[in-house]
DNA sequence: TAGTTTTCTTACCATAGGGTTATTTTTTTG
DNA sequence: CAAAAAAATAACCCTATGGTAAGAAAACTA
């Protein structure tokens, strides 16, 4: 929590009261491998921030294939945020990969931080903002490039997620099977 | 204009100083088809909101080949957002795509908006929740739908866009061929 | 450590979509 | 309206990736 506090403290000016306001809403939570934090059909209550580890966010369609949207490390936040913006169900679950530390932040609560506390505002606007241009690269990535080219992408964006994460998640998210990305591994062993 | 100001004046209190700083810092203007407003290369320093008619932003990868990343109608903003959030040269191209009325912004007197008028950010961070909610459906739809679905959620949601937007351009939106799109639309012609 | 389960690889064939080029259709322009 | 340009379709074959299934390797678990 104290290293949350602190990356928030590099960015604007804490008050005690807002910091108070934070613990308030907010609970410290070890993962383990395998655990579901939000479950496709349900209300999503919370967000997230991961401290430590790794968690998938994912949708699985009507032949139950999953589709991973997003890996969350270190410093991320992860929800279903499509459910949470627009007040729906969850189309999406999220799922811890390896043992995680994370805050649980009550979703609702979280959202009354800007009335209470305005310098959250630009703080968030910025997170957002940089949030829209990650997915615009990644729209980008998913058309211009082969599904070699995203995979050492890939690697080198998330380095080690490899060593802990099955490569049909990895499969999943760059939007091949499981099979055409062992495929490139071994083509990609031989240069 | 007044249209775009009625549009603000729908999700906040906009005061008459922060009505004549919009029209300080921005300019109508009418675009003609083929027309380009940022260039691949180049410094944005523009921001456009679209009051009718239609824009895309697309990038061009080395060996040409155009990948559209939006097209932008009637009351979206389009620009090269990677590249403003970012202060980076433009990778996109924003190009007209027919005759189109839009509002050009100054996009760095634009992001001064919230320090002097902060009840601009609760509004900007709610486009931007809607942004990413768009863009993560985006994601989604592009890992677990064919083309042929994609095409057909495209046309839904465009409706008109065909009549003006040449296939290749559309083609290049769903991430495959211009000749691929025609394959499907005489397909779907036939269902 | 043996047994079980999960994950990864391989091989096969199938298929969606790509590349090239030619032809037709539509749109633009003089 | 004619000519030119742009866009769409079609036909060809090609290639990347998918689906299925089986075996190998690795990771758990008792």
């Amino acid at each position: 929590m104290e290293h949350f506090i602190n990356k928030i403290k590099s960015s604007l000016d804490l008050t005690s009261e807002a910091e108070e306001f934070l613990y308030s809403i907010s609970k410290e939570k070890t993962i383990s491998k395998g655990e579901v934090l939000i479950r496709q059909g349900q209300t999503v209550k919370k967000t997230y921030f991961v401290s430590d580890g790794c968690l998938r966010s994912f949708c699985t369609d009507k032949s139950g294939k999953e589709h991973t949207l997003q890996f969350a490390i270190k410093d991320w936040w992860i929800s279903d945020f499509i459910a949470i913006y627009n007040n729906e169900l969850a189309k999406l679950t999220v799922e811890c990969i390896k043992e995680s530390k994370v805050i649980e932040f009550n979703a609702s609560k979280l959202n009354n931080i800007y009335a209470q506390f305005p310098e959250f505002e630009a703080f968030q606007r910025k997170n957002l903002e940089q949030h829209v241009v990650s997915l615009h690269k990644r729209i980008l990535n998913q058309l211009q490039l082969t599904a070699r080219e995203r995979y050492d992408l890939f690697v080198e964006q998330y380095k080690d997620i490899e060593q802990y994460t099955p490569n049909y998640h990895i499969a999943s998210y760059l939007g091949i099977t499981q099979q055409s990305l062992s495929r490139i591994r071994v083509e990609r062993a031989k240069n």
